[in-house]
RNA sequence: GCGCCCGUAGCUCAGCUGGAUAGAGCGUCGGACUUCGAAUCCGCAGGUCGCAGGUUCGAAUCCUGCCGGGCGUACCA
């Protein structure tokens, strides 16, 4: 459909240059863009003429005339003027078997593009400690890293995706500290819950105790002293409750989709970066002041200063994260890197950014952090404390029972057959389509309530026009009136809502594009909304499968067909399941 | 104070990078299952697009200033 865009671009531009040469005026100046008319009736393209009214001293309406009476007609389609407007139509039938026969044919790799081929980008995104489990914050930081991971590789890029788990730190030693005093020895299997709730515990558990008892909190730093001298009994524990806490973490990943490349731990990485940054004084990027401590002016991005190390030599966060992407790059080379880490972080990131590029490394350009809002509570922030924080597995297993709940309630159990596994994919459907449909950058409320609907705008509604789609080409299949592509007639498709969803299938490719551009799932989870209700109001008018002619069925049935192919790859990049059946 | 982000229907969000009457979902109310699966569809109601200027033929969209909110601005990560 593009190039039928492309060229009536030229066409409209020729035929104002000749316009205005039979004038005698000097050719406009101003460029021609498209847009696309409100409704469908209109046309396909709209040219606006009013900014070149005051050029030929015209009225845009009068314009729209001598240009609509210079184009005619073509094989890519006719223009006619509407007001202000010269409206194009395209030649629907033409355009219709080209869609959807490209569609059809392409299917799984309907949509994939080569915008960014050849291109390595890296991509980290979760990033969970290790003293706790999994909440709300990480699945949207996971559904976004793990979709845009998706996007791009969708837009030809070669992805890989990492997760640099902070296994270290002050706060791990804490839920040590808790369990050494308290858990006589306890096991998550002992106690049969998840290796992460089961180390949570132990972090609550701490923050009760400190509050009771002050001198905790020195214990713990003493841990952390004996935890960074190697001291054996408490490498032992770390090792173990570190394990617990992985194998927790892993299921939920399981659970929900997620996938990594590779796993970094900021245990191994954590004393890295120091040289770079006292290579930095050598190359008097970086000021080392009295006390011993290096810090670098950030005035040239309109910032205060900041500490790279610390008097007593040791790193801070900043010094790790220059440490970490350096050895990255040397792993695995890449063109770009995308830190998906919540806004909290954005001075981190400008400060981190910056500093690489004083390090004279050329990539310091192409690190991008994809910073996403806060998932606030309908009467405001998680806070652990209050013990408001949204557990994931939790969250999971109440849509999961929702799911099941719904199953029975519509008496489709035995259509379903894996009840669990069906419920599973629904639930998960839900929660990723909630946490994605919103722009990243903004904060968005957590309503639980709504979080648990499965009708309207949700994931379930997406997965619900697959499975029926799915039920109708089962249908036709085993009454052996599936139609072959080729014998598609198109011209069938007469109607205006038959021409918007060819015109939407043929959109969904640029669609793709333009998320990987923006890194925003959003706009393919908004389009695909879009879609599936386009979709249900015309099926539910129009019969396909007992549809009046065989002609008009098989033509109906090839437009479903593509339609799911849309669904099914679209869900794909939300990391949604596609359900055949539900 | 300074920096970044955000203000669109009662609530939660869209709005194709400046174009035709600003759209959905939820919620309220009212309709549609002997008809391809009602997790569906259709209709009604609901708006000074935070406010004020500016740019433009044309602004929810771009610029400036206010007002309101969030997050930062640590020798925490």
């Amino acid at each position: 459909m593009n190039e039928y865009r492309n060229r009536w671009i030229e066409d409209v531009a020729r035929a104002l240059r000749l316009e205005a040469e039979e004038r005698g005026i000097e050719p406009p100046e101003a460029e021609i863009v498209p847009a696309t008319p409100p409704k469908t009736e209109l046309g396909d393209l709209a040219f606006p003429m009013f900014p070149f009214a005051k050029t030929f001293g015209m009225s845009p309406a009068l314009i729209a005339e001598a240009v609509v009476s210079r184009l005619g007609r073509s094989d890519a389609g006719e223009a006619h003027a509407a007001g202000p407007y010269v409206n194009v139509r395209y030649p629907r039938a033409q355009v219709a078997s080209s869609v959807l026969s490209a569609c059809i044919c392409s299917d799984r790799a309907y949509g994939r593009n080569e915008r960014l081929a050849g291109e390595r980008v890296m991509i980290e995104y979760s990033s969970p400690n290790t003293n706790k489990p999994l909440h709300l914050g990480h699945l949207r930081n996971d559904a976004l890293g793990e979709s845009v991971s998706r996007i791009l590789a969708a837009c030809g890029a070669q992805v890989r995706s990492v997760n640099l788990i902070n296994d270290r730190g002050i706060h791990i030693c804490k839920s040590m500290l808790a369990y050494q005093e308290f858990a006589d020895g306890d096991t998550p299997e002992r106690r049969g819950v998840k290796g992460d709730a089961f180390v949570g515990d132990y972090y609550v558990r701490y923050e009760q105790w400190a509050r009771e008892d002050p001198g905790v909190e020195e214990r713990a730093r003493e841990m952390l002293r004996k935890w960074e001298a190697a001291d054996e009994e408490v490498v032992a524990l770390w090792r173990t409750m570190n394990d617990w806490v992985l194998e927790g973490h892993a299921a939920t990943y399981e659970a929900t989709g997620i996938r990594f490349d590779a796993l970094y731990f900021e245990s191994e990485t954590y004393t890295s970066g120091k040289a770079e940054v006292l290579r930095g004084i050598e190359e008097g990027v970086f000021t080392r002041q009295a006390d011993g401590s290096v810090w670098v002016d950030l005035s040239p991005i309109n910032l205060d200063r900041k500490i790279l190390l610390r008097g007593d030599g040791t790193s801070v966060y900043v010094t790790q994260d220059i440490g970490t992407v350096i050895a990255r790059y040397r792993d695995w080379p890449f063109d770009r890197m995308i830190y998906v880490v919540a806004s909290e972080q954005n001075y981190h990131f400008r400060v981190l950014f910056h500093v690489l590029g004083l390090l004279g490394y050329e990539w310091a350009g192409q690190l991008h952090h994809l910073s996403y809002g806060m998932v606030n509570l309908p009467d405001g922030r998680m806070k652990s404390r209050e013990g408001t924080v949204v557990d994931a597995d939790d969250l999971i297993a109440e849509l999961r029972e929702l799911a099941v709940t719904e199953i029975r309630a519509k008496d489709r159990e035995e259509a379903v057959g894996d009840v669990a596994a069906t419920a599973h994919a629904v639930a998960i459907g839900a929660l990723h389509y909630y946490l994605l449909q919103v722009t990243p950058a903004k904060d968005m409320i957590f309503n639980p309530k709504e979080s648990l609907s499965f009708t309207g705008n949700t994931g379930p509604y997406l997965q619900y026009m697959c499975a029926r789609i799915n039920s109708m080409l089962r249908k036709a299949d085993e009454q052996g009136v599936a139609p072959q592509e080729s014998a598609v007639q198109t011209d069938r498709l007469d109607t205006e809502v038959e021409w918007e969803l060819v015109r939407l299938i043929a959109r969904y490719p640029q669609v793709v594009e333009q998320a990987g551009a923006d890194y925003s799932p959003a706009a393919i989870a908004g389009f695909l909304y879009d879609l599936a209700k386009t979709f249900s109001g015309y099926y539910h008018d129009h019969p396909i499968l007992t549809a009046p002619e065989p002609s008009l069925r098989d033509a109906r049935l090839g437009l479903a067909r593509a339609i799911l192919v849309v669904l099914r790859n679209g869900l794909e990049l939300l990391n949604i399941p596609y359900l055949a059946i539900m």
